[in-house]
DNA sequence: ATGGCTTCCGGAGGAAGA
């Protein structure tokens, strides 16, 4: 069962690509972030042409959410049931028994910001329903765009961001709440290349330079991390004509 | 550097992303 993630920023722009990657790698489960994409216009028939069963939940020009699937998804849920939000941000569903989470955690902005703010309390919640969630469903998978880049080696220049958005301390602490409550960050459980990152800079060649952060996630509980055989970032898609700046992480589950 | 790039909406240029 592989398991992957990817923020495409626009469905609308980034199908064609969806498309190939699925091809490429015809992963079991892909979760999709900033889709952009009001529901009415989610393009249904081409996912089930490229052989996937889709789940989704968008807006008008931001955010948007999808889960696409080789299985059936059963137990579609959209947003945090905890929290009062209008932005598409989460979906989940349950797939050949495993609970799918996909999240599209906010950005942030910077610390001194009401964006900021939001995306704190919003993590809180996250914490507070997937507790509930994880009650109902011990192999469950959080997937998605976190914001966050975990540790200084996520980061291509530690120094530069300190205390930015993407790395301050709370954000950081509310990434180890979730792996205090029994998730592990699937990348990290191997040897992995240096400097590999899952974000890069549109601007200022950021990705011929590298200038990278870590910030796309695969969380899973530890009946998933037990049967996990590999978890590798695919920097193909970034290297494609009018990419995302976010390329796909995808994990083995054995 | 109030920057840079990309996408959105709407039909210009500002907002938002990270």
């Amino acid at each position: 069962m592989k398991l992957a993630t990817w923020n495409v920023n626009s469905l609308k722009v980034r199908l064609p690509q969806v498309q190939q990657w699925l091809v490429d790698n015809p992963v079991d489960v892909l979760c999709l972030q900033e889709t952009k994409t009001v529901d009415e216009k989610f393009p249904v028939a081409e996912i089930e042409a490229a052989g996937y069963q889709v789940a989704f939940t968008g807006q008008k020009t931001y955010n948007g959410v999808a889960i696409l699937s080789r299985h059936p998804i059963t137990d579609v849920t959209k947003n945090n049931p905890l929290l009062d939000d209008e932005q598409q941000r989460i979906i989940a569903g349950t797939i050949q028994g495993i609970r799918i989470v996909c999240a599209y955690v906010p950005n942030g902005q910077s610390p001194d910001s009401d964006k900021y703010i939001y995306k704190l309390n919003w993590l809180k919640a996250l914490h507070e329903w997937l507790a509930q969630e994880q009650q109902q469903h011990p192999e469950l998978a959080l997937l998605g765009d976190y914001n966050i880049a975990p540790e200084d080696r996520d980061v291509h220049d530690p120094a530069a961001w300190a205390g930015q958005v993407l790395v301050s301390e709370p954000e950081r602490a509310a990434f180890v709440r979730l792996q205090e409550m029994g998730f592990t960050d699937a990348f990290r459980m191997f040897e992995q290349p240096e400097k590999l990152y899952s974000w890069w800079d549109y601007r200022q060649m950021g990705f011929r330079l590298n200038r990278g952060l870590r910030i796309d996630h695969i969380l899973l509980s530890a009946p998933l991390a037990a049967r996990c055989s590999a978890c590798v970032i695919d920097k193909v898609p970034r290297k494609w004509e009018q990419p995302s700046d976010h390329t796909p992480v995808i994990a083995t589950i054995d």
